[in-house]
RNA sequence: GGGCGAGUGGCGGAAUCUGGUAGACGCGCUAGACUUAGGAUCUAGUGGGAAACCGUGGGGGUUCAAAUCCCUUCUCGCCCA
């Protein structure tokens, strides 16, 4: 029979949709799994390959637990929100709710193809009313708290996306979006206040199966810093200046005082002589972006004409502005100590200050050429001379505590989440300004605020949202005293859209409440998430953060969403414009179609392929030709099945019971593991030894041997595993069956083969009986002619034997 | 500058967690079979070397034994500065 994927894709498609094979129940006596994708955005250049990787591995996984006994939930939604939908949108001149309709078509059906277990009766869009009322509820509720506040302040601002963005959406000083260098600009923005998470976001981290890289990551962006904050008086006035330090064991080299150019006191300080410079200097650093500031380069700065009091010694010490101090990081200000800061010492040589050495290194003296960072012996410290400086530290804060000039403090690197988007496409932030009122939240009982259709959606890129220029939207009631009020222009940052829609998924269609907490409670958390690695701090620090927030107002009683993660690697491919090996996308001109490849080798093929590239969690260059001997693999295992006779009474050969005991084992573990690739080798070794079994025993094997080997292939190709399922007699879903659980003793082999090494060198091999002696084993390979040969009348000094597996014959040295 | 990851045949990769036959599985290639035909299928071979031997980026170490563990160094990639 010749093996027509087409039709059987076809087929059980058909039939997994009209027996709801993939219908998740809420109860079930099954213990819950959860597995899910990090949801897309309906892109209108549809799937890739690429995007397929980690589709074919979530489904692999999600069809293996069904298998194990799992009720597995495996849903799937859109992120349809936000600038990518919009910038996409815009470019084709088509309103983006209108493409993100067409486009979600589009990815519906390319998904469909990959044959996934999706329950699409839970699927959830985050730009339809439904679900954004709930996103909105959210805001309020973080309101309500206090933890959403509006400030104006110098934000990150995109040019291009004319929109402000999160410190988060800020790579290397580039708009994560769009690559735009970002600027600064002065708006009225709402933040919610993540910083009082910090800690508990870092703790956290700690419990979770995530790849260790993600974890640091996160700990890096966090960025705790123990220290302590110290007062600095201002010499010859009452001001105080508060400087934040992590190492108060160096106070006594402390030569001279940095202030951010935006620092409140910079006006107020600066000399009549100096007014002119400093002014132009702040002028000049309100030009640069943060990168540019942070960047190693010839450090710059300017005295201000004032001068602080070093609380340790009374000294007077210059104060001086320089950009590489920021005002939005501890205090914005800092005591410099340049024999022990890196910077601290360019900046004091360039500018020829004094340098004071209060740490002695343990070992040696340092070189004078650059600062010594590290710990030591205080020296130059007054009373504190001679201590560990880890002990000086601390005593040295208590001193100045009991004086009221210190105390110690916990800095942050992270900073409040900006979520103000000036742009159309997202959910309005339910916020109404009355004259008499203030600022008020919309009743919750008027949500979802709907995004009004317009026919102009164009950011205006003034700071001021599309949204706007809409009167009848803008203008409303004020829902506490009736009379005239506004709403707030700006929508929320998509990224607000996907801190929670992992638990929307539980309930997707109650209109009454976010979700029904006994079904969450059924499935969340998250057992296993997967995704790329792009998210490693935004997506993942939001939803974690939002979670907490959850805990915290008795929403759930988790308090983290993601047990496990898994990061599959790109998928790679030369581009057509730089020559180079690039991440698979349209715009690199190196995309390779799956629908292509599923018209000729069927989605089965492309599902194995795809796990058989290489490790899941590496990037791996796509090979054209790969998919053939893969294709090969799944026509082989269709002839075998679809055209052979096995008896149904019989007894199994030992043989073949070793090698589907050994394989499920092997399986089993690589599944556990997520190293899939090693599974779709071991399925063709397998098979393999199968059709040869088959070939030279016709009619032999048994139906048993069969139906486990269509159990093993069924999580990575369930069509071809279903129909082979049907053609051997079996009525219902293959998915109904359960996952074999392996017997070592089938895998036992009944002779082993040992290797014979003289001197570490492979130099014969003896097959015994797997019951014989260890010392018969020795004699037997000492009395080998090849092994006589090469131990010649040399002496047997020693005989390593690691038993069923090798003997090393140790020679004496001449 | 710091952190992490990777480096194995002509190619993708396996063995690395747990030290024990390096190169599983597949692509490609070579030869053959079948065929009107082959971009189908099947069979055999395929790290280098005539061999002794040599081989997992380079150098060193631990060990009876190292792709695997330790130190050092180079190259590439990612993240942070």
């Amino acid at each position: 029979m010749k093996y027509d994927h087409i039709a059987i894709e076809k087929k059980w498609r058909t039939i997994w949709e009209e027996r709801g094979a993939h219908k998740t129940p809420d109860s079930s006596p099954k213990t819950k799994h959860y597995c899910l994708d990090m949801f897309p955005y309906p892109s209108g250049e549809g799937l890739h390959v690429g995007h397929w990787r980690g589709y074919v591995l979530s489904d692999v996984w999600s069809r293996y637990m069904k298998l194990k006994g799992y009720n597995v939930l495996h849903p799937m939604g859109w992120d349809a929100f936000g600038l990518p939908a919009e910038n996409a949108a815009i470019q084709k001149g088509l309103h983006p709710g209108e493409s993100t309709r067409r486009n979600i078509a589009n990815m519906k059906r390319q998904l469909h193809e990959i044959g996934a277990m999706y329950d699409w009766d839970r699927e959830v869009n985050s730009s339809a009313p439904d679900y954004y009322k709930w996103t909105q509820w959210f805001f309020l509720q973080l309101y309500k708290k206090g933890l959403a506040y509006k400030k104006e302040a110098p934000i990150n601002w995109c040019p291009s996306c004319a929109t402000g963005l999160a410190d988060e959406e800020v790579v290397a000083g580039k708009c994560e979006r769009c690559g735009t260098e970002v600027t600064k600009k002065y708006l009225s923005q709402w933040f919610i206040k993540i910083v009082e998470y910090a800690q508990r976001l870092l703790d956290d981290l700690e419990g979770l199966d995530w790849p260790e890289k993600v974890k640091i990551m996160q700990a890096n962006w966090i960025g705790r810093s123990e220290g302590a904050e110290v007062v600095f008086k201002v010499d010859g006035s009452g001001d105080e200046i508060t400087i934040f330090t992590t190492r108060p064991d160096t106070l006594f080299g402390a030569t001279y005082m940095v202030l951010a150019p935006e620092h409140p006191f910079v006006g107020k300080l600066a000399s009549k002589e100096k007014r002119a410079e400093v002014d132009e200097y702040v002028k000049k650093v309100q030009k640069e972006s943060e990168m540019e500031r942070l960047a190693e380069k010839e450090k710059t700065g300017v005295f201000i004409g004032a001068y602080a009091i070093n609380p340790v010694n009374n000294q007077k010490i210059p104060i001086w502005i320089s950009d590489y101090v920021l005002l939005s990081y501890g205090t914005g200000a800092i005591m410099a100590v340049p024999a022990h800061d890196t910077r601290d010492w360019e900046f004091a040589t360039k500018f020829h200050l004094s340098i004071v050495k209060v740490i002695q290194p343990p070992e040696g003296e340092t070189g004078l050429g650059e600062a010594y960072t590290g710990e030591g012996t205080m020296l130059n410290s007054a009373q504190f001379n001679g201590l560990p400086s880890r002990e000086g530290y601390e005593k040295i804060v208590r001193w100045l505590e009991e004086k009221s000039l210190a105390k110690k403090k916990i800095n942050y690197k992270l900073r409040d989440w900006l979520i103000s988007r000036q742009r159309y496409w997202g959910a309005p932030i339910p916020i109404i300004y009355c004259n008499d009122c203030g600022t008020l939240p919309v009743p919750e009982e008027d949500l979802p605020v709907l995004l009004p259709h317009v026919e102009k959606y164009q950011p205006t890129g003034t700071g001021a949202s599309p949204l706007a220029a809409i009167p009848e939207f803008v203008n409303t009631k004020c829902p506490k005293c009736g009379k005239e009020a506004k709403r707030d222009t700006d929508t929320l940052s998509q990224w607000i859209c996907s801190s929670w829609y992992y638990c929307r998924y539980a309930s997707p269609k109650n209109d009454k409440v976010v979700f029904e907490k006994d079904k969450v409670k059924c499935w969340l958390p998250v057992d296993l998430y997967v995704g790329g690695i792009e998210h490693a701090v935004l997506h993942l620090l939001y939803s974690r953060f939002f979670t907490k927030f959850m805990y915290d107002i008795g929403l759930v009683e988790f308090k983290e969403p993601f047990n496990r993660l898994f990061n599959q690697g790109m998928i790679c491919k030369v581009s057509e414009f730089s020559g180079k090996l690039e991440k698979m996308s349209k715009s690199k001109g190196n995309i390779v179609n799956p629908d292509v490849l599923v018209n000729r080798f069927g989605s089965d093929s492309l599902r194995a392929y795809e796990l058989f590239i290489g490790p899941p969690e590496l990037d791996s260059e796509w090979n054209d030709s790969g998919i053939e001997g893969v294709y090969r693999w799944v026509k082989r295992v269709w002839t075998l099945v679809s055209e052979g006779k096995f008896p149904p009474e019989r007894e199994e050969s030992s043989e073949v019971l070793r090698w589907i005991h050994k394989s499920i084992k092997k399986i089993t573990d690589d599944m556990e593991r997520l190293h899939l690739n090693t599974i779709v080798s071991t399925l063709m070794e397998l098979t393999n030894f199968l059709v040869n079994y088959d070939r030279e025993n016709p009619g032999k094997l048994s139906i048993k041997s069969v139906e486990n080997l269509l159990i093993m292939t069924a999580p990575v190709v369930p069509h071809l595993s279903e129909e082979l399922w049907e053609i051997t007699g079996h009525k219902g879903s293959i998915f109904e069956a359960s996952w074999i659980n392996y017997d070592t003793s089938y895998i036992k082999e009944e002779e082993i083969l040992i290797v014979v090494q003289v001197d570490g060198k492979v130099r014969d091999k003896v097959t015994v009986a797997v019951d014989t002696a260890k010392e018969e084993i020795e004699k037997i390979v000492l009395s080998r002619d090849k092994i006589k040969s090469f131990i010649d009348n040399k002496k047997v000094k020693q005989v390593i034997h690691v038993p069923g597996k090798l003997v090393n014959v140790v020679l004496e040295k001449k």
